[in-house]
DNA sequence: CGAAGGGTTGAGCCCCTTCAATCTTAGTGG
DNA sequence: CCACTAAGATTGAAGGGGCTCAACCCTTCG
């Protein structure tokens, strides 16, 4: 979503206070009324909740450029919480003015709306991915969403990277526990599919990861 | 949400064309461009995709009221299909309409916005849900919603109505096999918390039902 | 040097799947 | 009106993928 001079003006005049915040750090609370929408400048983040038996769900990862809380803009309360999942740049941007800039430059509004709709589109793969897909394939297939998403972000190479995550949080996003998600990582080493050195990723086979994640990048919506 | 007078006149004046379709009907294919934005007046529709092996994940139920496909406005190319569940009256927009309306009409883009990001915030409970949540809970717990937001659309009583999905479908909506499915509603039969008949749900003892899904409301964001 | 967080490995178990058969119900054509 | 069919629901038996529990290792950092 390309925006004209004067929505990008719109969107640079809006107010922001910059601030670094920590690793598991909190942005937004479930249950909180947010004031500010962040935006990350550096650093990953993730959005997760909790369930009775105190087990986490983590719904989405964030990286540089992304609106973590764009919802609460409207939504009012958080339904869910947002931590930063490595120490982090994060400009704070007031949730009014974040409605009034949308509802002034349609423009804006629709681009944010796009944005809500590309985390919708991951969303439903995630469902996808968690409730029909193998141990080994959930995890291939979010190695390769991650170099995908790094890559595109200009954030390293899609098929050599860092990852973001520990096990435990590997585990969270692909509702296994962290001795499988160990297991899966050795397995698709011993596979050949990746190499890894502590959190260091390279994926030595794309297509062979590919195949076995039935990775299609569609549902991410990136520029051509 | 709610529009003004002129707001609320935009949105009438929208072209459209209303048609009914079949259960089972596609109103949207996955890879296909929709040219048309889907709201149902009348009936249950399901957002799906399918995985490698031919097995599919649902990852929406939509019932009266709902746009199936509001993003379809923006993204262009779909990313997963839309079925009819039942018999529906569908009112078809333009796309190119839907994008003119929002940006011709800030509240309405709004609306629409808010709209997406309500279906985002079930996305992530049904994240939640599959990822987290045992078979037994999993049943429950959509069972509670669909309860809750069919009286919420005024289609039903939350603790007594008509489940329109089949097991098969319940299956796919949990990430569960369509036998298990059958035994968790047995189970949930035979401890008190439901009774059925045919497709015919009697939420007996709602607060059971409700402990057992671990379900709190807030995450469909309806009207208080 | 000690502590803590994260990663690795093994053994046993169980929730859910798979496979297969049977039952029920609604619809259809003779 | 009834035999036939097909879709959906139900039930049983057996197997396995992922979980649990528990120990140990490695690295980093104070």
């Amino acid at each position: 979503m390309a925006l004209g001079t004067q929505d990008r003006d719109a969107v640079l005049a809006l107010p922001c206070e910059v601030i670094m915040a920590a690793r598991e750090h909190h942005l937004v609370r479930e249950g909180g009324q947010p004031q500010n929408a962040c935006l990350l400048i550096s650093g990953f983040a993730f959005r997760y909740q909790l369930v009775a038996d105190g087990s986490r769900s983590i719904s989405a990862i964030h990286m540089d450029g992304d609106m973590v809380n764009l919802e609460n803009s409207l939504l009012r309360i958080a339904d869910h919480g947002v931590k930063t999942l490595t120490s982090c740049t994060v400009a704070l941007i007031p949730c009014d003015a974040v409605r009034e800039v949308a509802r002034a430059f349609p423009n804006v509004g629709m681009a944010m709306w796009y944005s809500t709709l590309v985390d919708g589109s991951i969303f439903r793969e995630w469902i996808a991915n968690n409730s029909r897909r193998s141990a080994l394939e959930r995890i291939a297939h979010l190695l390769c969403e991650i170099g995908v998403r790094l890559e595109a972000a200009s954030l390293g190479k899609k098929s050599n990277y860092e990852l973001p995550l520990t096990q435990d949080q590997l585990a969270d996003c692909t509702g296994l526990t962290p001795v499988h998600v160990n297991r899966m990582l050795r397995a698709l080493h011993n596979d050949g599919a990746i190499a890894r050195s502590k959190r260091l990723i390279t994926i030595a086979d794309w297509d062979k990861l590919r195949l076995v994640a039935d990775f299609r990048s569609a549902y991410l919506h990136l520029p051509v």
